[in-house]
DNA sequence: CGGCCTGGAGATCCTGGTCA
DNA sequence: TGACCAGGATCTCCAGGCCG
């Protein structure tokens, strides 16, 4: 092949726009859900720029550790790669920016449903340790895309995991024969709007009450999130019977982990804002 | 020498055929 | 109709090599 000599060379930019362009309509078909053939867009993508299909492969996978960054649903079938180019911020910064509905995609507002509702939580992620550092490239990606104020900001994905929780407390509090408590539960940020410091009041089978704020995310479990002030006084308020549920991944196979009063034990808090008032 | 890239092994999924 | 199977297609992962 003529394009032997590319191996082992930098990827140019034009050919960074061309693979995340196609990472990113692989990635709007499996938020679709509509099957579609990796190898096929990999032979594609071949064909454009002539490298081969290991490479490729393994570009993908770089995209998928920066969107992994950015809080964004990467492709599961890509697990992310480090080692990164710088350049590689670069066309994932040109691609949304020029498509900037992408990074803020809504996620399936029909609400998933789950045959196995235990089957979706999962334990809290472990903090890395030491914290890894992020180049200044990703730095810089990073606040120009935060995906903590998109999260926040995104008020469908916030009804969307109070709904899917809802519904996985249903079912559980019927598979445990208590559906007369199941009926009982209330949608609170719903019915009475937001202030009370939860979003959900459920029950444990022994009828016990349970306040559930849910924070849900379309990126992965690390992502970091806000908590509002009384949020926070709620939780310490009602220690026993408060909890956090963090729905992450949302838009494509949703999993839950909890978190338990006192918060301070489990995350660390940094604030981000102030009131501020004329004196 | 270290960052970056490659090739291929093995695992898994999918499809179409056979048979009860 | 549905269970089962073979083998082809596709996916995933990573050890090791190349190049600036």
């Amino acid at each position: 092949m003529a394009y032997d000599s590319k191996a082992g060379s930098d990827w140019t930019d034009d050919e960074l726009d061309v693979i995340v362009a196609d990472y990113f309509s692989m990635l709007g078909q499996e938020l679709a859900r509509h099957p579609y053939v990796k190898s096929h867009h990999n032979a594609a993508v071949a064909g454009a720029i002539g490298r081969s299909r290991g490479s490729i492969e393994f570009k993908y996978q770089n995209i998928s550790a920066v969107l992994h960054e950015l809080g964004l649903p990467w492709i599961f079938g890509y697990k992310p790669a480090v080692n990164f180019q710088n350049a590689l911020f670069d066309a994932i910064d040109r691609h949304l920016t020029g498509n900037r509905d992408e990074a803020y995609r809504q996620a399936p507002t029909r609400v998933l449903h789950v045959a196995e509702p235990q089957s979706v939580f999962v334990p809290m992620p472990q903090a890395e340790d030491p914290p890894s550092k992020r180049s200044a490239g990703l730095e810089r990606l990073v606040r120009k895309f935060d995906p903590v104020e998109r999260d926040f900001r995104n008020r469908e994905l916030g009804k969307g995991g109070e709904q899917f929780v809802l519904d996985i407390e249903r079912q559980r509090l019927i598979d445990q024969d208590r559906s007369d408590l199941a009926r009982k539960i209330r949608w609170v940020s719903m019915e009475d709007g937001d202030g009370a410091g939860y979003d959900i009041l459920s029950f444990e089978p022994t009828g016990t009450e349970m306040l559930i704020e849910v924070k849900t995310a379309n990126g992965a479990a690390k992502t970091p999130f806000f908590l509002t002030r009384t949020e926070v006084e709620v939780a310490e308020e009602r220690k026993d019977a408060w909890q956090l549920y963090r729905v992450h991944r949302f838009a494509q196979t949703p999993q839950i982990f909890t978190v338990n009063p006192p918060l301070a034990a489990a995350l660390r808090l940094d604030p981000e804002s102030w009131r501020a008032a004329i004196r």
